[in-house]
DNA sequence: GCCACGAGTGTACTACGTACACCAGCTTTA
DNA sequence: TAAAGCTGGTGTACGTAGTACACTCGTGGC
């Protein structure tokens, strides 16, 4: 019977399970939470057990990513550059957004692993197969930065007053919440206003703060402009030209 | 005596002391070995003794902030909002490149302190003074993201060829370096070619890797050049043109 | 039947952040 | 001038990390 309890837990372990139990609890409970005796406890095993699949904890994190690469889109077919780059950057911006955690382990690691390199690959590939030249390729690259993963560093994460605060706004009497407005008028009147014009509808700084996806889509039409003005142009740059 | 030795040792600590002796020890021995007992013993104190000038490791970090958003050139005055802005982000870069740790701390900040808060302000400034709607300065400031401070995610930050390997390019032999570039060609055949091109002068993947200051710069002007057309022809996001 | 091997275990070490009680010496005040 | 209080530094201790190393035990090949 111990023998049976113990048959039906021990689904046997492998890297992919440890894998994918890891970004479960790290969607879950949070990447401040995923630690390698809670991921072992999650997975009915003691803690050393996991190191038989991962060589440490960096591993695991990369093997994390390499999980996120396999849920972005490939890139679409019969589409021009522009629409290919922009559908698999929001695709990329929707593996991201279910993945909390995503943006700080992919800020994090310093080495790429084959799938991330692949991913790299055939991102640049779009570029090339729309004719861009290398040398444009590359520049075009650097400038979309992280973007190419679907984020950017939110600036205003929360809304201006939170972060001024330092705290949320649940548990905060209107009073107070009036009187953090009127010091920051003071202090940051420029802050201020774009915050108001972020959050016209009531008026309030303290509210649902501003609509992401409209931000991080009007940034990237707007390199992807720059890049198309660029490539129609024939641009190249000083050290390309020096090649020729 | 010996309270001569206590009292030349005994340069009385304080918030400022501790902030600055922070900031050296992460620039000379990298953040990940700045920890509050080892920032202790460089002081000659014990590693309690530093909750008495800042709350927490957090405050620390928050502080640390504080003192690079202080080595940030004000903005400059009797210019264009574009060379404004540019000069700024430009000093914002120098600041961050003598401190190779201010991007990951940065990144992982989640309160902004009064003096980012100022930062933030002053460069919302710099566009309302450039004639810029309050609603485009939103979106602009959301499209610099993390470039106001000087810094994008590097992609490249090591040459493609060391990423690939996962190691430094010293103690290979030339070798398995030709093998690995032949295993790059096959696999991530795009990425060979652009890192080729970044590498010009000598045809290898792993040399000096390519100019970061130009494509910081490529990036950034490109999306001045955005902000600049998106200004001229006065364009307004569709929120804004609803609260008209 | 033996033996090698590989997955999982147990114990132990080092390093971390920090709570809490304490103390020395200075400043304030009666 | 003595008592009281404050300020900054100390010592000890706890809980949590990551992971090295030696182990056990079930399985499959000879």
């Amino acid at each position: 019977m111990t023998q049976q309890a113990e048959a039906t837990r021990r689904i046997p372990l492998n890297r992919e399970r440890v894998l994918t139990a890891a970004v479960v609890l790290a969607d879950e409970a949070g990447i401040e939470a995923l630690s390698m005796r809670r991921l072992a406890q999650e997975l009915g095993v003691v803690p050393m057990a996991l190191y038989k699949h991962v060589a440490n904890k960096e591993e695991l994190l990369d093997g994390m990513v390499d999980v996120l690469v396999g849920e972005i889109d490939p890139p679409a077919r019969d589409t021009g550059w522009q629409s290919a780059v922009r559908l698999r950057v929001l695709s990329a911006r929707k593996a991201l957004l279910r993945h909390p955690w995503a943006r700080q382990v992919l800020e994090s690691r310093t080495t790429r692993t084959p799938a991330v390199l692949g991913y790299m690959d055939s991102f640049i590939g779009m570029f090339l197969a729309g004719g861009f030249s290398v040398d444009l390729t590359h520049h075009v690259m650097h400038a979309l930065g992280s973007r190419m993963w679907g984020f950017t560093q939110e600036l205003f994460d929360d809304s201006a007053g939170n972060a001024a605060a330092g705290m949320a706004p649940s548990g905060v009497t209107p009073e107070t919440q009036e009187a953090m407005l009127r010091e920051m008028a003071q202090r940051y009147p420029n802050i201020l206003q774009v915050a108001m014009a972020a959050n016209h509808d009531d008026g309030s700084v303290v509210s649902q703060g501003c609509d992401d996806q409209f931000e991080f889509e009007f940034a990237l039409d707007l390199l992807l402009a720059g890049f198309e003005r660029f490539h129609r142009q024939g641009w190249t740059s000083e050290r390309a030209k020096l090649e020729r």
